[in-house]
DNA sequence: TTGTAAGCGTTATCAG
DNA sequence: CTGATAACGCTTACAA
């Protein structure tokens, strides 16, 4: 039996009022029962049941995390960032991973919006946010986070990467490849859509028209990478953008397996989520996302939300950026982050 | 305002008391006051207070999961094993990150122990269980996993790497290395201890004295695997155990970047926590640990422990096993995880 | 300076 | 078959 706050009151010989206020420091109390009271919570190894708490106060002083995919880099990253921000003011954070499958995270969904947490962080893997909206009550504080359902209208925060895959498609085109792959990660995800749109507006603007052989469409894990990628190079590509880093890796992976030499025998662009070792040490020219920003945007603004819950919603936008081989952002990290 | 049962039971012209029955379907109701209930809490989007309910039943179906680092792959895939073992069984799973960071490990365990969750699985950052013992509620239910912080006598899931390690060095010996490099993770965890000792046995037995030049401490990351090999090379060793797969990525990294050929100029042998090309496509010996198996394991005690608080905990101990090249499990996955 | 008691949103035990 | 109501462990007026 754990032991409750009668308990504490009974041993230190005072009423539980007491017990709660020593606790809390929400009143004076003379320092002779004050030390009363904090043998007792130290004799009984006493610790409030925090969930008792919140249903009586409405604060749980917790924020519920929902992301798709804890063993892409590139979310754990974002995990940590955030948690690093709630703790500065005094929330923690709790996770539940759903790997890209929705039923998981409806259920994640309901488990962190029914009395447990003060607000939610997610990174939705719903293409619709009606799909998902039942299960977030209204006025719930919550902000979406890398990726936004359609028809979604309160907070949240993304980065735009189709500035920065246009110019990088651009660039490609500008050095004389005509035929340039596409590796596409999870279809139904805006992020997705949105990279893609940069590579065709880019070949657009150069008056070239699309050919679908050459968009491949993986599922944004390595390993798909590395099956896109193969069907590219027996198309006789010779130039690709690939839209995350861990199908990258896998990309790269089959480059290595059938002998071609990055930046030699074709030319390689892709998303950089995270500091990878490859990117620093290959030509591979990348598109930057500001991840950690982005994370330490989306704890702040919850913890706005949370403060004032009637206050419109709004999106922050946030700008990937392209960097040709050798021009990476945070060079002094040349670990692999794996 | 989120909507609660007693806004249900206005709604549909019922007591809370119906409301909650339908809910849970613990009474009989006739099929039209089952449908009013349905019908209201389908328009008001009720769903219930999983908090109150818990404080009411003491049952909230939740247990916390307490990881050292979610950027590590192994433990990654041990969170999705452990998710998917108690999902099966109507559990939910929400996890807290430490980083290797005691006094996050300390605010996560309040947090979990204290009334949100039905039990732990924790892998401990701390050496000695007292330093822990006060923020785990005697008797609350907690199985701890991979790691053993001494002193703990309750539920516990790990693997014995000594035997492994120690077959890995007599091989390296028995191929005329003399003089074989060590790094070692995190120094305070009973897993890095105990492959340490399978090392230092082997030399041993070989009748070699221990060099303490060539081991060296390194803090499960990448970052020092690659600092670390850095100091080997430089003190001329020609054949190395590193004992996580995180520190051997960025080992192996310093050789590429310094041109030393795997299985020529060096022989490498790491632990092998996790799936990962490089293991297969180099001459490299690994010990692998049975990850997943730990990780269902450790649920299944989890759950166990929740039904039947009261029964004395025990530990349950797997073996890894050491591999020469070529002879990796699980084969059929040639992909990078990364 | 301290204690009593109401109430947070549920479930469960009674009656009816 | 259904409805009041006590209780879960806590915080917080309100009293003393």
């Amino acid at each position: 039996m754990k032991t409750k706050i009668t308990d504490v009151a009974k041993q230190a010989g005072v009423s539980i009022a007491t017990v709660s206020h020593v606790i809390n420091g929400t009143r004076h109390v003379t320092d002779a029962t004050r030390k009363k009271v904090e043998d007792a919570i130290h004799i009984l190894d006493y610790s409030p049941d925090i969930s008792a708490r919140g249903l009586k106060t409405g604060k749980k002083n917790l924020v519920g995390l929902i992301t798709p995919d804890l063993g892409n880099r590139f979310f754990s990253l974002i995990l940590e960032e955030i948690e690093d921000e709630l703790s500065l003011h005094g929330y923690n954070a709790v996770v539940v991973n759903t790997r890209e499958n929705c039923n998981r995270e409806v259920s994640g969904l309901k488990l962190l919006t029914s009395g447990i947490t003060d607000g939610i962080i997610i990174a939705s893997s719903f293409q619709n946010y009606r799909d998902i909206a039942t299960y977030i009550p209204k006025g719930f504080p919550s902000v979406h986070i890398d990726r936004l359902p359609r028809g979604y209208q309160g907070d949240s925060v993304r980065v735009s990467s189709f500035s920065a895959v246009k110019e990088a498609t651009a660039d490609l085109l500008r050095e004389g490849h005509i035929r340039i792959g596409y590796i596409a990660s999870l279809a139904r995800l805006s992020s997705t859509e949105e990279r893609l749109q940069g590579y065709e507006c880019a070949l657009k603007e150069a008056g070239l028209s699309l050919d679908p052989a050459l968009i491949k469409q993986g599922d944004s894990h390595s390993r798909s990478g590395y099956l896109c990628m193969q069907q590219l190079v027996e198309e006789g590509v010779r130039a690709v953008f690939i839209s995350n880093s861990l199908m990258a890796s896998g990309a790269l992976t089959y480059l290595d397996n059938c002998g071609m030499r990055i930046g030699q025998d074709i030319q390689v662009a892709s998303m950089r989520d995270y500091e990878w070792h490859r990117f620093q040490r290959e030509s591979i020219r990348t598109v930057e996302q500001p991840g950690r920003e982005m994370a330490r945007l989306a704890a702040r603004r919850i913890l706005e939300r949370i403060e004032r819950p009637d206050e419109a919603g709004s999106e922050i936008l946030l700008q990937a950026t392209y960097h040709k081989e050798g021009e990476h952002s945070g060079t002094d990290n040349v670990f692999p982050v794996f």
